[in-house]
DNA sequence: CGGGTGCTTGATACCGATCAACCCACGTGG
DNA sequence: CCACGTGGGTTGATCGGTATCAAGCACCCG
C-alpha cells in the first residue's frame, strides 16, 4: 500500500467504507503535486473536483477588490476541501494555495457522485464532512466576534494539547505567518499575542511551544 | 393547504421532492410557536430534531464565558437550521432565540433519516442546504475579516435589492439591532454606518431604506 | 401625560492593522 | 572566509475602526 493510500484511508472521507467502495474511490483519485506558493484553485473557476490533502498544508482564502486576503481555513493532511459542490457544483468559492510542498488527491465530482449512488455510506461520509466544516466555520465566526487575539491564540494552543497532561511541549505544524492568517491576525499581532501569553506560562522558541500550566491557560 | 404547509413547500428542504415523499415529510413536522425573546434551543442541549422557520425570525448565536453574545446567523421564513446533525447528531452547537412571534416546523432527526433512506432526493436536498450554509458562513468569515463596517452594511443593502433597478426603496425585514448582530456590529456602529452611507445616496427612515444609485453604492 | 423601547449621538478607550526598522539564521558567491 | 542577500520573525510608533459608556431623542401605547 502506497504512502498516499494509507493517508487517504485514515481520512474521514474513507472512514468506515466497505473495502469494495473504498477501492473504487481510491481508483478515482488523481494524485497531484504542487510547489510552495502555487495556486491550486482560483476563486470563480469552474469546479469539477474536490480534494483531500495527502501531504503538506494548503490555505483557503478570499480576497477583496483591492487585493487584501483573508484566510478561511488551513487544511492539513487527511482534510478535504471543496466537497461542498457535491451538492450543487458550479464554481469554486475561494482561492486555494499551497503553503509548502503539497500532495493532493483529486476526486472528479461526477465519478464520486455515481459511486455514492451505489453506496450511501459514501454519501453519509460526505455529509459528515460538510457538517464538521460548517460547525467549525460557525465557531470561527463566533470566535472572531467575541474573543480577543490573545484568547484566540491561547485557544489554538490548547487545541493542540492532548487531554490529561498538566503541561506540554509541542511544535507548531506550520509557519507562524500561516497560523496568524488562520486566526484572522496580522503576523505582528500573533507575535505580540505570544508575548502577552508569556506571563501565562507560554514559552515560544521558533516553532517549539511550551505550556507550563494547561489548566491555568484555559482560564483566559 | 394550510399556511404552514405552503411556506414549507416553498423551502429548499422540499424543493423538487416527489409528492409522496413531500407528504410523508410534512406529516413528520410538528408545528410549534414561540413568543419573542424565548429561547428555542440552548447550546449544549441534546439534539434530536432540526427546524424550518415558517414565520418570524430566529437568531442563532454563541456566548463566551462572561455572557457576551455573537450572532452567527439570522433565519428567515423557509430557512432551516440545525440540519447539520443529520450527519452526526449529538448536541446543539449554539443558542437559538425567537426574535419575534415565531412559528417553526420541527423535524425529528430519525424520522427524516428513515425517510431519506427511501428517497435520496431528500438526502440531496439536505446536502444542498448544508453546502449553502457552509458557503454563506465562509463568506461571513471573509467579510468580517476584510471589510469595514460600512462596507458590510452597503453589501447587505445591495443584497436586498433586486437586479436591474438603478435605484430602489425597501423595508428592512427586522429590527436594526438584529441586523447589527447579523453583521457583527454593535447597534451604534450600524447607526453610524447608515450615517456614513448617506453621502453615497442611502436614506434610512425607520425601517425604510432608499438607495438612489445602486451602481454607485456597489463601488464601495 | 408618563414610561417603555428602539435608536441615535457624542466622548472615550482599546484593540489590532499598518508601516518601518531591525534582527537572526541561512545560503550563496566572490 | 567573509560580504551579501533573502525570508521569516520581532519590536516599536502610530493610526484607524469599532466597542463601550452615557445621554438624549422619537415613537408607541397604555
Amino acid at each position: 500500500m502506497s504512502v498516499e493510500t494509507s493517508v487517504l484511508a485514515r481520512s474521514k472521507l474513507f472512514a468506515g467504507l466497505g473495502s469494495d467502495t473504498a477501492n473504487r474511490l481510491l481508483k478515482l483519485a488523481d494524485i497531484i503535486r504542487f510547489e510552495p506558493r502555487v495556486f491550486i484553485i482560483r476563486e470563480g473557476q469552474r469546479a469539477d473536483a474536490f480534494f483531500c490533502v495527502v501531504r503538506g498544508y494548503v490555505r483557503l482564502f478570499k480576497t477583496n477588490e483591492i487585493g487584501r486576503a483573508a484566510d478561511i481555513r488551513i487544511c492539513e493532511p487527511r482534510d478535504t476541501f471543496a466537497e461542498c459542490l457535491i451538492g450543487g457544483g458550479g464554481i469554486y468559492a475561494y482561492n486555494v494555495q499551497a503553503a509548502d510542498n503539497v500532495v493532493l488527491a483529486r476526486f472528479a465530482i461526477d465519478g464520486v457522485r455515481r459511486l455514492a449512488e451505489e453506496d450511501r455510506a459514501l454519501d453519509r461520509n460526505i455529509m459528515r464532512l460538510m457538517a464538521d466544516h460548517l460547525l467549525a466555520t460557525m465557531e470561527c465566526v463566533a470566535s472572531d466576534r467575541l474573543r480577543t487575539s490573545s484568547q484566540r491564540v491561547a485557544n489554538y494552543l490548547l487545541s493542540q494539547c492532548s487531554a490529561g497532561n498538566p503541561s506540554q511541549t509541542f511544535r507548531l505544524p506550520y509557519q507562524k505567518s500561516l497560523l496568524a492568517g488562520k486566526l484572522g491576525l496580522a503576523p505582528e499581532a500573533l507575535s505580540r499575542a505570544f508575548g502577552a501569553l508569556k506571563e501565562a506560562g507560554v514559552t515560544v522558541r521558533g516553532r517549539t511551544v511550551r505550556i507550563d500550566d494547561i489548566a491555568a491557560l484555559r482560564q483566559m
